[in-house]
DNA sequence: TGTACATCAGTGAACGCGCGTTCACTGATGTAC
DNA sequence: TGTACATCAGTGAACGCGCGTTCACTGATGTAC
């Protein structure tokens, strides 16, 4: 983004094989979904040899988790910048909703890595890690809706879950849904956060 | 069910190679995942050459389509018998709610073949068809909530997209799901279905 | 009841393919002196 | 500044594998007469 022109490779070879490995699987995901990713055809746009890559991640897999990483390291930052609107805690939950459905139909190969791709988190501790992160992130706002601290986590979940489906049918274009704005499928997800956060005794 | 042994194959070898076949790829994704199901290993499962199942299915697809078209119809025998404990709307969709996270607890296999397993449901009209139907059986409900059409439509929608998020939680072990008891999630996605219903002037 | 025949479910061998991973290697880079 | 050397990112060839799909075939079944 800063040079005007390609930048200049600095490394020893590639330059930067890492990134270039990520990013051109990023893309296999976007079109052709999250098993559309191999090694060989990343490594085939990088402009590479298939056994390059093995410089720099022990396997297929631990190259999946690293974006798996990214995904919830991008989700965090989206919703702590969606958090900042407000300090409503209803208006803050509402907000996050939003940001979760636009963070599947914005980075929707991300969304599919993080969450479709089959991946046992248990063998991937900092994957695990910024997964947890994101859910501290959202705790402390829910905590201040009801004191208990197990029903806050209920709420959460359920506020996360209803906005999961949101973006998963956008995602599938299910209910008919392909053809819908994204602004809409928005405005679906603040209006069921804050139903749900109202409906908090139930 | 009916006979206490074996039923005798009654057909011209295999006598019953098509549910064998469907059989085997459901064991198949309840074991390895929703790309986890090859022709090859559900021939060896059903005891039959890698050729057979191409008197049967046109192809791979086909035999994934005919299952996820099951999946619909197990969903629609389902919510129909949810629908049933009760005359009040309210009750009915949380009802329904709860029986969604049911499905997909006790059919992982069909849940993850109709929604995780990335067919193009256009190539498959049959299957197009299944899903409406279910959304044609839960229609009325909303309705009775709601005289606008559009309104009931979302309101349908964002109760089933919440269940549906609560399913995949559940299913993947997010938010430590993994440990729940299936109780405890359908009672999530009852009270869920409810708030949502209750705050649908919102 | 017996025979000739058409049907068609399943066989077995083969195909071409793309994959993940390994291996000994090479040659550009950076560093120590 | 120049030279010798260690490092290590990327190569290219190969491996074994399992897959989807095709093909000519076989032989049990059901049917017509």
């Amino acid at each position: 983004m800063s040079s005007p022109v390609k930048p200049r490779p600095v490394g020893h070879h590639h330059g930067d094989l890492r990134n270039a490995l990520l990013q051109a699987a990023l893309e296999l995901v976007g079109e052709r979904g999250p098993h559309g990713f191999t090694l060989a055809e990343a490594s085939r746009r990088a402009g590479v040899s298939v056994a390059a890559p093995y410089k720099h991640f022990a396997d297929r897999e631990a190259l999946l988790a690293e974006l798996a990483t990214r995904g919830y390291r991008e989700q965090r930052s989206r919703f702590s910048a969606a958090l900042g609107g407000s300090a409503d805690p209803l208006d803050q939950l509402a907000s996050f909703a939003s940001a979760y459905v636009r963070f599947a139909a914005e980075e929707p190969a991300l969304f599919d890595i993080t969450f479709n791709a089959g991946l046992d988190k248990s063998g991937f501790a900092e994957l695990a890690t910024a997964g947890d992160e994101v859910a501290d992130l959202l705790l402390p706002v829910v905590r201040r809706l009801t004191p208990d601290e197990a029903d806050a986590f209920d709420l959460l979940l359920r506020i996360a879950a209803a906005a999961h489906g949101l973006a998963v049918f956008l995602r599938q274009g299910l209910f008919g849904m392909g053809n819908q704005a994204l602004a809409d499928t928005e405005d679906k997800a603040a209006r069921t956060a804050r139903a749900i956060a109202r409906g908090r005794d139930i």
